[in-house]
RNA sequence: GCCCGGGUGGUGGAACGGCAGACACGGGGGACUCAAAAUCCUCUGCUCGCAAGAGCGUGCGGGUUCAAAUCCCGCCCCGGGCACCA
């Protein structure tokens, strides 16, 4: 609550205290040091970060990789740095560990939050962003953490996104051979059409014109311009994409309201890769939740496509369902389209036939008028309206489709439970043994027929489990999957339908209509399709705008690229390499989303200077194999769970398209994923449920006030709308770094949310003070240790804490890695006499990746010249981790009765009768039978009598 | 509704079938001090008891086991994700 005053008190504290001003003392020195000698410079095997004296050259390697932040200009919180502090402990360790270790950190500098926040101020998006740069750079180096400056990246740095761009045109060169399920170069297509050997959609290839050819070409890339519905944000400007979009239809950014519009965009063919993605999850070693969340939104069902003529209509007008219950088409009593499904015009009946009940009709004088209405009244109904009222309506379109396997004539509805959206925008209703299809019989009286036999007294819902096939024909008596498989057979057999998969995942709408973000390299000839800038040309700078910020619009209008208004950028020329010499072009006006820089950020980390590839195959192959044969790619990946999808997906989709292409050694970007915590914390609301300022909230008998009036206490993510933030630079000034990087490790397991307690940050700044004053005097300075081997009790706590403290590292553990520390430093208080140099060195050494200024200090003040983060991690002695003799617990039935003090090597037998000859066991058990008595030797006796 | 997590002292948490509560915060007591701060020592799950000790105890109810916070079954609560996905 409110920040403590620094602990350094008055005039009789020793000159060499740990205290705040001294912890900054030494972690400027340290900080200025590590700078000055590029100690977390981590060499590759080759090219310009190749290693001077090939020192690393021998050691395994090891990536450690934090999601990389939007350069905010609101400053840092003690929340934000904690997966950075998780990681670099754990780079420190590895490299102590004899590890290689590829540590930095870079910028996701485009995109909405940086314009937003640009447009706020009224700067330059570019001159907002630098800053923002570096001012976050500075307060994550206050931190200490041991990143290779030399390799940072921003996204809008123009040689970074010039291989956004590359990367882009690879995408737009490429197309995906679903025979050989791999992205091939176009060029490859246009042999294949050239040949013969493969067909065009549109038509014959040797008939085709160039523009034919081109169109032709724009069905096949994995990057092309497509005519979708797109959700357009007016507010905004600009296009998103379906996963920027809430639930209830509004931006995640803004919550600004979102309109379903088809419209010309750029969209990257990811569907084509959806098996992919979902099948390599196998390989990934991610937490079962990250891995559950991508497989639902990929959405994989196994089921059929199935035909239905519609009654007294031609072959044109057969109406497609996608279903995963094939098994139960004999049940099927209605056929059900979405209300803008394309085939409804044509199919909407001229009138009523005889006897439509005027419940299907909605009270229209004719179809056409029934459809009409009911169009209209979907659409005034947002999606959250559609949410809450779910009741199922429609309208009957008077006509009747047939069902292929028994002939039976069904009536055909719209209905807005049916989403154009997935699968074929069409179901064939099985009331029976669907409940949205039950729910929308019951209100309408359309047949219900049960083909899969309901337990006994099951009644009143649709059967939605397993049983045996019934009113089914041939498949009476099969269970669902034998059922499923033979009907599949059927249809395919009498050409009604085939076996089909379809996928919930869409295509990745890729433009928008913004300044801020990479411009495509495209540019548009006189036939208005697509043409890329070639590679030499890269890249396609930004061009300065004055005039950036976008237009807020309404829902009618078409967007207005703020590109467009770069007149003279626009209309430009090049040499495009088809022979017709350089010729006179416009340029693509969108830009790329966010989401592009940070799909292959990972990879320019590798080889950041390089300006002839991307990544240098040497390097790449060096930073993303595996030894150990697991799927390779970054070793260790930290960041929040909110990117569970969108990111992860969409830089596991590049990362494939690079590998087919042969630019990349594995089919996936990130071996292990691990998903930090939050620190939460306080946030207090007054009477008007408006948050106070938290820092002003005094606690008095466990009851909350500001400003004298009671307020009630909440916990949730620190941040300015809570005005519950604690800024890491009160807790420097209060501790320093190192303290806080301890508490922060300290809190809990690095997965979980924690609160943050500014109380109990004191507890990790005694931790360091106690560690000094073991080590340092706190009057002289001076070191403060003693040559002497160290007595053998306290030898055995140092490598029993070794032995724990290097598997709690390994594990992210952190927590209880400072535990044991702690433990062993307080038998150090508590040992009488100077600390021996063999246990100093080793417990600063275990130190070291937790605060390594520090560390660093303490190496220093005992004497040793070299700097400690490169030095071994200490090694647990097998011999020295069992004591000779150990106090083992006696149960009787369970419950520990008394102890006993044994040799550890003591077996089972003789353990037994060592505790069955205690007095008190003996006085408990005797009398009475012992049955058993169970053994686990050095650890517990249980004697189990009757 | 479905799918993931999670529920342990006053608080954060520890315990990968074997002594529940390590370590820390907070709190009590003591030493040092004229006094305070800092430091050091010590106690601190609940109930009963002067004590030795006993009983209870990891969200609730059952089960498996010599032994369960941990494994199994059924509930409850909290957090997150998805949601008319045919």
């Amino acid at each position: 609550m409110t920040t403590p005053t620094p602990p350094d008190a008055p005039d009789d504290t020793p000159a060499h205290r740990y205290d705040a001003s001294l912890a900054d003392q030494i972690e400027v020195k340290w900080q200025d040091r590590w700078q000055r000698e590029g100690t977390y410079n981590t060499p590759n095997p080759s090219g310009l970060l190749a290693d001077g004296d090939g020192a690393m050259a021998g050691r395994p390697k090891l990536f450690v990789m934090d999601m990389f932040p939007y350069p905010s200009g609101s400053g840092l919180h003690v929340g934000h740095p904690l997966g950075y502090i998780g990681t670099d402990v754990f780079a420190r360790f590895k490299r102590m560990m004899g590890y290689n270790v590829l540590h930095t950190m870079g910028y996701d500098a485009f995109g909405l939050p940086a314009e937003e926040h640009a447009r706020q101020t009224g700067e330059h998006p570019r001159v907002n962003t630098e800053a923002n740069i570096a001012n976050m750079s500075r307060q994550l180096a206050r931190l200490g953490l041991g990143h290779d400056s030399r390799r940072s990246i921003a996204t809008t740095d123009v040689a970074y996104y010039r291989w956004t761009q590359w990367i882009f045109l690879q995408i737009f060169n490429s197309w995906y051979d679903a025979d050989r399920q791999v992205a091939r170069p176009i060029d490859e297509l246009v042999e294949e059409f050239d040949r013969g050997s493969r067909q065009p959609i549109g038509g014959s290839w040797a008939e085709m014109d160039e523009q034919q050819r081109r169109a032709e070409l724009e069905h096949h890339r994995l990057a092309y311009l497509g005519e979708a519905p797109v959700n357009w944000c007016p507010a905004l400007g600009t296009v998103l994409a379906n996963e920027e979009v809430t639930a209830d239809g509004r931006s995640e950014r803004g919550n600004h309201p979102v309109f379903r519009r088809p419209m010309r965009q750029w969209m990257m063919r990811i569907t084509a890769y959806a098996d992919r993605l979902l099948s390599d999850l196998d390989l990934l070693d991610w937490t079962d939740s990250i891995k559950t969340m991508q497989r639902n939104w990929i959405g994989r069902s196994e089921g059929a496509h199935i035909s239905f003529e519609v009654q007294g209509r031609s072959d044109e007008e057969v109406i497609e369902v996608f279903t995963t219950r094939p098994d139960t088409l004999f049940g099927t009593t209605a056929m059900v389209l979405a209300p803008e499904h394309p085939l409804v015009d044509r199919l909407v009946g001229a009138a009523w036939p005889e006897g439509t009940p005027d419940l299907w009709t909605a009270g229209a004088a004719t179809p056409a008028e029934a459809v009409a209405a009911y169009r209209r009244r979907v659409a005034e109904m947002s999606d959250l309206d559609r949410q809450e009222n779910n009741t199922k309506s429609g309208v009957y379109l008077g006509v009747e489709c047939v069902v292929p396997v028994n002939g039976r004539r069904v009536p055909v509805f719209i209905s807005d439970y049916v989403l154009m959206g997935y699968g074929t925008g069409a179901v064939m209703s099985v009331p029976g043994q669907d409940q949205r299809d039950w729910d929308f019989a019951t209100l309408y009286g359309i047949d219900i027929v049960r083909t899969v036999e309901p337990p006994a007294g099951f009644d009143g819902e649709a059967y939605v489990g397993d049983g045996p096939a019934i009113n089914s024909d041939f498949l009476d008596g099969m269970e669902v999957g034998p059922a499923k498989a033979a009907m599949i057979g059927w249809l395919e057999e009498h050409d009604r339908g085939r076996g089909a998969i379809t996928y919930k995942l869409r295509d990745w709408l890729f433009s928008r209509q913004r300044y801020w973000g990479e411009p495509f390299p495209i540019v548009y000839d006189e036939m208005g399709l697509p043409l890329a800038v070639p590679e030499d040309q890269l890249p396609v700078v930004l061009p300065e705008l004055i005039d950036w910020a976008p237009r807020a619009l309404d829902e009618q209008s078409e967007p207005e690229p703020p590109l467009g208004r770069a007149t003279e950028w626009v209309h430009t020329h090049y040499d495009l390499g088809d022979g017709r010499g350089d010729r006179e072009v416009v340029r693509e006006l969108n830009t790329m989303p966010q989401w592009a820089g940070s799909c292959w950020y990972y990879l320019r980390y590798l080889d950041p200077t390089n300006d002839e590839v991307l990544v240098d195959p040497g390097v790449e192959q060096y930073w993303m194999t595996d030894a150990q044969g697991r799927v390779g790619g970054v070793d260790l990946y930290v960041g929040g769970v909110e990117h569970a999808v969108l990111h992860l997906l969409y830089a596991r989709f590049w990362h494939k398209v690079l590998f087919d292409l042969g630019h990349v050694s594995g089919p996936e970007p990130f071996q292990r994923l691990y998903n930090q915590g939050y620190i939460q914390a306080a946030a207090f609301q007054d009477a008007r449920e408006i948050y106070v300022d938290a820092e002003a909230v005094v606690e008095r008998d466990g009851r909350f006030y500001f400003e004298g009036q009671e307020v009630t206490r909440k916990f949730g993510k620190m941040g300015k709308s809570l005005k519950n933030s604690v800024t890491p630079d009160d807790m420097y000034a209060a501790f320093g770094a190192d303290t806080l990087r301890l508490y922060e490790m300290f809190m809990g397991p690095l997965d979980q949310d924690r609160p943050w307690e500014t109380k109990s940050v004191i507890g990790s700044h005694r931790l360091l003070q106690r560690v000094w004053r073991n080590l340092v005097d706190e009057d002289t300075g001076a070191c403060a240790i003693d040559d002497a081997a160290p007595p053998p009790d306290l030898w055995r706590a140092t490598h029993r804490t070794i032995d724990a403290v290097t598997s709690a590292m390994e594990d992210l553990r952190f927590n209880s890695a400072i535990a044991r520390l702690t433990e062993l430093n307080n038998d150090l208080t508590r040992y009488d006499g100077p600390t021996p140099r063999a246990v100093a060195d080793a417990l600063t050494l275990m130190l070291a990746p937790l605060v390594p200024h520090f560390a660093e200090e303490l190496w220093e003040r005992s004497g040793h010249t070299t700097s400690i983060v490169y030095e071994d991690f200490p090694v647990a002695d097998p011999d020295l981790l069992t004591e000779e003799t150990v106090e083992v617990p006696v149960q009787v039935n369970g419950k520990v009765r008394a102890r006993i003090q044994v040799a550890t090597q003591l077996d089972g037998d003789a353990l037994a009768a060592a505790a069955l000859a205690d007095p008190r066991i003996a006085e408990l058990t005797g009398g009475a039978e012992i049955r058993k008595v169970i053994t686990v030797p050095g650890k517990l006796v249980n004697v189990v009598v009757g």
